[in-house]
DNA sequence: TTGATTAAGTTCGATATCGAACTATATAAT
DNA sequence: ATTATATAGTTCGATATCGAACTTAATCAA
């Protein structure tokens, strides 16, 4: 039979365990938000990057509704982030040659130098983060990360 | 001297890496916070909770900058967040007997309830995840993830 | 076809976040 | 003591997020 002090181990409450564990990730998402944004442009926020970034990285040319699927924010939202980029120059609106309700949202050549440059203007911040954290650790945590965001992903009805 | 595949490996851009920890941060942050919001009774967010529950854990009489710098959010989102919760009869301000520019804000009756409510909303949440997520693959985590908010937290000047 | 339903995107209204400026009080300097 | 400076908290204005309702076009049914 177990000691107290197992038995009471392995009986304990592990909610506290669950929110720390999201607690710290909120944390540490308000503060590389914050980092982030400061390393971008005036008035440019990381849902602007994150889009611009994801047309070169995925594709360019597809709808509103798939980004705002794709980053899973209401499609009011989208239509705001993309008004913002589209402003500055940094994508272009087409119609949808296929839907006539539809778009197309494409980078344009602005969009393309302002993704280089945000890029440029992050890896410092990295590279100081990565002497503290070099690779390997990250290695290590981002495979369970990646599986617990995919759960909540999917359990999200 | 390191075969090709090697150097490779070790010369690799790094950069990615840190996109991705950071973007699954921030994606499980969103889903988390909804998942969260969707327990909590209609209207009280997040921000609300951790505060109620931030004046049982650590305590209360506390002052709302020390709240606003405990969450690292400007005085002026805490001051609107505890409005809401003085609104809501959760909490109590005070006068500062120490300082006459200065609140306290102390936790009533119904605070209590509510924050204890919201815990039991919470657990069914956290049991499921608990499923495929055991406490041991956490504990392997947390630690890291808090070894990077102190740095993060540190880091900003 | 025609009419009904569904879907893409926008507009509108409500609220959260946050910086700048303001008020009132405390602290420091002389 | 008087004056200057700094601090706690609020108010105000700007913008982000997001749901509801709306517009227009596509699809489905008869």
């Amino acid at each position: 039979m177990a000691d107290r002090k197992e038995d009471h181990l392995i009986e304990d409450d592990p909610t506290p365990l669950y929110f720390q564990l999201f607690n710290e990730i909120g944390i540490i998402e308000q503060l590389t938000r914050a980092i982030f944004e400061e390393h971008l442009p005036d008035g440019f926020l990381v849902s602007h990057f994150a889009v611009v970034n994801s047309l070169v990285r995925v594709r360019d040319g597809r709808t509103p509704l798939e980004l705002a699927r794709a980053f899973q924010v209401p499609k009011t939202t989208m239509t705001h982030t993309l008004s913002g980029l589209e402003k500055h120059g940094l994508i272009e609106m087409r119609p949808n040659p296929r839907d006539g309700r539809s778009k197309q949202v494409w980078l344009t050549k602005n969009g393309d130098i302002f993704r280089e440059n945000a890029i440029r203007g992050l890896v410092p911040a990295f590279a100081e983060f990565a002497e503290k954290f070099p690779p390997d650790v990250v290695t290590g945590i981002v495979p369970i990360l990646a599986e617990m965001r995919e759960y909540l992903d999917a359990a999200r009805d």
